[in-house]
Parts: C-alpha cells; sequence; structure tokens
DNA sequence: CAAAAACTTTTATGCAATAAAAATTCTTTC
DNA sequence: GAAAGAATTTTTATTGCATAAAAGTTTTTG
C-alpha cells in the first residue's frame, strides 16, 4: 500500500502547477514568486523547488501539459490534408503560434524558451525535447502519406525532411515570441519565403566535407 | 572637453568584459559572481548592473566582440568557395562551431542563447540579432555570386535561401551546444540531411494559406 | 504499536537584481 | 583657479531565487 505517499505527491504537483498557472496569467511571470506560488498550492516555498528546481522549471511543466493537448490537435488537424509541402508547414506553424498565444503570452513563452537550453540536462527540459520531437513526426507521418500518394517524389526522405522543416518552423516560431510586434501574418510569411527559396534549389552533387 | 568622462567609461567597460571573460573561463559562469567581476575589474558590484543589467548581459557583450571576429573570419574563408549550396553550408557551419568552443565551453554558450530570448528587447539582445543578421549576410553573398557564376538556379531568391539556411544551421548550432555529448560531426550530418531531404523536394504550386 | 523510512517544513546563507541616498569626481563658469 | 553644478559611482538596503542542513511530521513496515 505505498500509495497514499504517491497520491499526496501527484496532488501537490497538480496543485502547485495549477497554482503556477493562474499566477502567471494574473501577475506575469516575473512578479509571480516561488513563494506565492508555494501559498496558493498549499505547500512550503521550498517544497516548490523540490518538486521543479527552479521558477522555470515550474513554467516548463506546466507548458509540457499544453503542448500534449497540442499534438493531438494537430493530428487530427492535418489528417486529410491534401496540398503540397508548403500548405501543409505553414498550416502546422500556424496551429502552434495560435495554441501558444491561447494558453500563454509572448513574454511568458521566452523565459519557456530561455529555460529549455538553459537547463539542458535536467529531466524537464528532455520532457520538452521529446516534445518537439513528436511535433516533428506530426509532419514525418503526413509526409509519408504524401508519399504513398504520389504528391511527394519517391527520392525524398520522410523523416530527414520532416526533422528538418520543423526545425525551421521552430527557429521562425522562436523569431515570433522574441519580438512582441511580430505577428503570425508576418512569421508565416517568414517561414514560406523560406520553403520557397530551399524549394527551389537544384543541388546535383553532395560532395562529403 | 567632455572626454576624460566617455574615456574613463569606456576604460570600465573593457575592465568589466574583461574581468568576465578571465572568471568564465576560469570558474564558470555560475560560479563566477557578478562582486568577482567588480573587483577585478576595480569598479563597485552595483556599476557592474549599471554597465550591463544583468550577469548575462556582460557575457552577451563579450560573445559579441568575439562574434564581429568571427565575421570577418568567416568572410575571408568563404570567398572563393568554388563547391555547391551544401557544402558551403557545412563549411559555414563548421567554422561557427568551432569558433564557438575556442571561444567559450557549451555550458556558457547555453547562458547566452538563453539570454539572448529571455532578455529579448534589450540592446545587448538586438545587437546579437543584428549579428546574426549580418552572419546570414555572408551566406547570402556568397548565394549570388553562386547564382552570377550559374552554380545556382536563377529562379532562387539568393537572399531568401540565405536567411532560410542560417536559420537551419542556427537551429542546428543551438542542438549542437545543448547537449555536452553531441560532436562537431554530429551536428554537421544532421545539418547535412536536412539540406538533403530539403533539396530533394520539387514542389511545384505554391498556393496561399 | 513502535521503529524506520520518506517527506516536508523550518532555518540559514549566498547571490542576482533593483532602488534610493550619500559620496566622489569631473566640468563649467565666474 | 576656485567654487558651484552636473554626472557618475559607491554605499546601503531590500526582495526574491536557489540551495543546504537540521528539525519536525506523517506514512509505512515489521
Amino acid at each position: 500500500m505505498s500509495n497514499l505517499r504517491a497520491r499526496q505527491k501527484e496532488d501537490r504537483r497538480n496543485r502547485i502547477v495549477a497554482a503556477a498557472k493562474t499566477l502567471f496569467k494574473r501577475k506575469g511571470y516575473q512578479k509571480t514568486t516561488i513563494e506565492g506560488i508555494a501559498e496558493e498550492a498549499g505547500v512550503s516555498g521550498v517544497t516548490v523547488h523540490n518538486y521543479y528546481g527552479t521558477k522555470a522549471g515550474v513554467l516548463l511543466a506546466l507548458v509540457i501539459d499544453s503542448d500534449e493537448q497540442l499534438i493531438k490537435k494537430l493530428e487530427e488537424m492535418l489528417t486529410g490534408h491534401r496540398d503540397g509541402v508548403v500548405p501543409l508547414v505553414l498550416s502546422f506553424a500556424r496551429q502552434i503560434m495560435a495554441h501558444a498565444l491561447q494558453s500563454l503570452e509572448k513574454d511568458i513563452w521566452r523565459q519557456v524558451m530561455a529555460a529549455v537550453t538553459s537547463e539542458a540536462g535536467t529531466q524537464l527540459s528532455k520532457a520538452y525535447a521529446k516534445l518537439d520531437e513528436q511535433l516533428a513526426f506530426v509532419l514525418v507521418r503526413r509526409l509519408e502519406t504524401m508519399q504513398a500518394d504520389g504528391r511527394l517524389g519517391p527520392d525524398v526522405d520522410p523523416l530527414h525532411l520532416g526533422r528538418a522543416l520543423f526545425q525551421l518552423q521552430n527557429a521562425r516560431f522562436i523569431e515570433f515570441i522574441s519580438s512582441d510586434a511580430m505577428s503570425e501574418d508576418e512569421a508565416v510569411a517568414r517561414l514560406r519565403n523560406d520553403l520557397v527559396a530551399l524549394f527551389a534549389v537544384r543541388e546535383h552533387k553532395v560532395e562529403p566535407v
């Protein structure tokens, strides 16, 4: 019956993340204190640290929860997509940006992205990286379908292409959240420019370097 | 003759950045304190804050100095490049990674990248973004030359292509510094996979989204 | 039920970041 | 060239993140 402990722990985790979400949205990231989250969750400040390591860690946990829903949503939305690669990636990007802003503000997303790199190696950061991998695979699966349908040349590697497209999309997403002034449309336009330029290249021989 | 003041200020800036570089390399980022940098530079801790805002700000200033040299180096190195797009980008990427590790360790680079996003909007962050733009233009100029030489199709936009390639390279660079385990070769291999997959795509019509 | 184990809280410390007051140094002006 | 004035740094003080160790509490186990 080693279960009460586990349930209590799970319960505290949930309360902490819920409290953090409330406070981040109400007061912003900077003005929310660990002590404030702890109080709202009914635990001590040190416990929050013990559970999540850093304030950004709590934020990351919260984002990971919400991103799991995003993946399902994207999967549904893109199944049955009957267009080319460019529209596929642009829909994908739009959906991600919309979902991001719906759950948190740009300023907070900047803290998320910063935490992912500065805390590289931690459990939460690895969990985030795993989600990125899953996001990339949403694209990969769509590309495989397109290839099977003959809408994508047979000499293309869907795995590598999907990963590359995800990296590109992610770079533009980071650019998007890095500036309060940049609109979704502007970000999508830049991504389209990227894709159009890249797909126009006809490189014949690829030598080793 | 309001010049002594300006010179003193410039001098302090230099001393602070030099002190920081010494200490970051000797003790790592975390174990270096602002107070320590201040002492080494012969100023008070508050002055360091007044000059650079945050500890990461000092780091950013230091990186910006070193990146200006990198750009010149890249410019020289890639002038006279007589290969295709893929080898060009891979050389570019290799040079950037080598230069990065030569000046600072991965752990510190993670702090740099985190600071750039989390402190988006500050002067130093904008200065860093500007350098990225210049780096992208190194590629753009090479691509223009290639196009003039007929080594790149006339229907490609060198500006957009250069920017896209830089984004991709940068994404893989961040991945590279985010993991202590990832080698330069591995990072380059991933970038090559990206490029090969992207260049294999033949997208005919691009509809608006 | 009592001993042991697992957790949380309390307590304490170091450091980043910021603000306001005090002190210092340079500049200007008479 | 000295005193008034301006600019800039230092001192002083406070808040909050992060971490460690000791103390206290609750659950588990024999």
